[in-house]
RNA sequence: CGGGGUGUAGCGCAGCUUGGUAGCGCGUCUCGUUCGGGACGAGAAGGUCGCAGGUUCAAAUCCUGUCACCCCGACCA
């Protein structure tokens, strides 16, 4: 009786803190990313202040990807933030995509720039640009070049992280000199952003192609990893883009081949962003707030001592955190005496620390520690010499079981349309993906777009035959492709 | 760019209808007691009411304009 009072009035006081996911999600996703102190919204519209908290999250990010660029020959490099606009304006599809959300610079100090600047709204021109002075020789062939930085693209609404005026990504550019190692880069690309969106980030991804309508502007073709959100709406985790020779063509990028001949080279281009950050919050987060992947948490271990003032209790507490920290653990320990435990508990829960290290006197009189998940709440008491090794196992369990949380909330989004009844029935009412088939005409991608807000989110790699028809037109089908209403 | 909403202390809000000494909760600071799931007592500090005009003896409150931000759509990572 006393106990489920208690439970209620709890309750309450937690959500009082956060809005609940089904009542506003998008309010939710405010409050926890506002709450765990990830970001603050700058003076200026569009863009957002990353806080350390945050920023943590996105060094480790660029930590295990920078690796596996590096493990696969790529090179660091660093292009120009400003693009003249000749340049811009040279491939003519991509400037028609990119125009209308470029930010421009006309003037230095107070004069007039004979040509007007544009901020990187990605760095393709900029690079091609330089490539075409640098390529001569077949030998100079692959360049496997990536850049860390910031663009900018003057977005009309905007959500941190989702979709911002100003965001941090990498991108990579590589030239080839042929048209299978620009594809086989390309796709090998994908695999390792999916392998990391898997292992890293722990949220699965379905990998395939892009239709012409939602390609990269000036690429001969975009594949993508597309990740689904709890509220049932797909998110463009990361691209990587075959360029074919278009940008060779208009940057003149060609090399002498062996035989004598000079050929226009073949690029790709590919990225992930501080989106991520915004998959991980809307793939994990839960009523408590966020739940980050052990991975790239920036504190995975957070130690809570209890009765910290009593004696013997802080030493204890950091004799343990100097194990955990030697083992190469991200570990913390809060030592404020002005907080009570439990309202440090609330706090390190809010912010997503994937387990909790408790230890108070009744676990130095037994010579153990309290451990508890964030992702389940499971607490088990471990003997003080086995500390690290228990917290090292039970990172692996929060990342499984945070993952297969996240693939099972995927299958349950995932549906299937013969007709468009219930292809409409499905985006409307289920939400999520719709797998169905298409006749690969843009006229019937434009239609359900309009009528549904669903578009086409990729043409998986694995296809199934679900039907013969268009979901749409009824016309032969030529793919099953994920349909959804994305961010 | 359309629709909606909000600007009052660090945060969350009340006050505005009916103009008259700017308030509440949380947080912050000091002291003490507490500490295994959001502790308690006592005391203290903190605000050009988004900005600019106007009406008035008097404006947070009424009028006009303006700016910013948030949310939902159309366009994009």
């Amino acid at each position: 009786m006393k106990g489920a009072w208690c439970m209620e009035k709890k309750q309450q006081e937690f959500v009082t803190y956060i809005t609940p996911r089904e009542e506003d999600f998008s309010q939710w996703y405010t409050d926890v990313i506002l709450k765990a102190d990830l970001v603050d919204y700058a003076p200026v519209k569009g863009c957002m202040v990353i806080k350390p908290y945050g920023y943590a999250i996105w060094e480790n990010i660029q930590k295990e990807l920078d690796e596996r660029f590096k493990a696969t020959g790529h090179k660091n490099a660093y292009f120009p933030l400003f693009i003249p606009e000749s340049l811009l304006r040279k491939e003519a599809e991509h400037v028609e995509g990119f125009a209308p959300e470029v930010a421009w610079v006309t003037r230095g100090g107070s004069e007039e720039l004979a040509e007007p600047l544009v901020v990187r709204p990605t760095s393709e021109t900029i690079i091609c640009a330089m490539y075409a002075k640098w390529v001569q020789s077949y030998r100079d062939l692959p360049i496997l070049y990536n850049q860390w930085c910031n663009v900018v693209r003057w977005e009309k609404s905007t959500r941190p992280f989702l979709r911002t005026a100003e965001f941090l990504w990498q991108e990579g550019h590589t030239v080839h000199a042929t048209e299978e190692e620009a594809e086989e880069e390309t796709l090998k690309i994908l695999g390792i952003y999916k392998e990391f969106a898997e292992n890293v980030l722990a949220i699965p991804v379905v990998v395939g192609r892009k239709s012409e309508k939602e390609k990269f502007a000036g690429a001969l073709r975009t594949y993508t990893m597309e990740a689904m959100m709890q509220d049932g709406k797909a998110l463009q985790a990361g691209t990587s883009h075959n360029l074919g020779q278009h940008f060779a063509k208009v940057f003149d990028i060609q090399y002498l081949d062996k035989d004598g001949q000079l050929k226009y080279a073949w690029q790709t281009s590919w990225g992930v962003s501080t989106r991520l950050i915004g998959a991980i919050i809307m793939v994990h987060g839960d009523e408590r707030g966020l739940v980050l992947p052990p991975k790239v948490a920036p504190v995975q271990v957070i130690i809570v001592p209890i009765a910290i003032h009593k004696e013997g209790v802080l030493d204890k507490a950091r004799e343990v955190y100097r194990q955990i920290a030697d083992a190469g653990i991200r570990v913390e320990i809060d030592e404020r005496d002005t907080q009570t435990p439990g309202w440090k508990f609330n706090e390190w829960e809010l912010k997503g620390v994937p387990v909790r290290l408790e230890i108070g006197p009744k676990d130095i009189e037994k010579n153990q520690v309290v451990l508890v998940r964030r992702d389940n709440f499971e607490k088990v008491s471990v003997p003080m010499d086995n500390v690290v090794q228990a917290i090292n196992d039970m990172l692996v369990e929060v990342h499984k079981g945070i993952y297969n949380k996240a693939l099972k909330m995927r299958e349950n989004f995932t549906h299937v349309a013969r007709n468009f009844d219930e292809f409409k029935e499905a985006i409307e009412v289920k939400k999520g993906f719709v797998k169905a088939m298409w006749c690969g005409e843009r006229e019937c991608e434009d239609n359900i777009k309009a009528e549904t807000g669903a578009t086409t989110r990729c043409i998986p790699f694995e296809q199934e035959h679900i039907d013969d028809h268009c979901v749409y037109c009824r016309r032969p089908a030529k793919h099953m492709v994920y349909f959804a209403r994305a961010y």
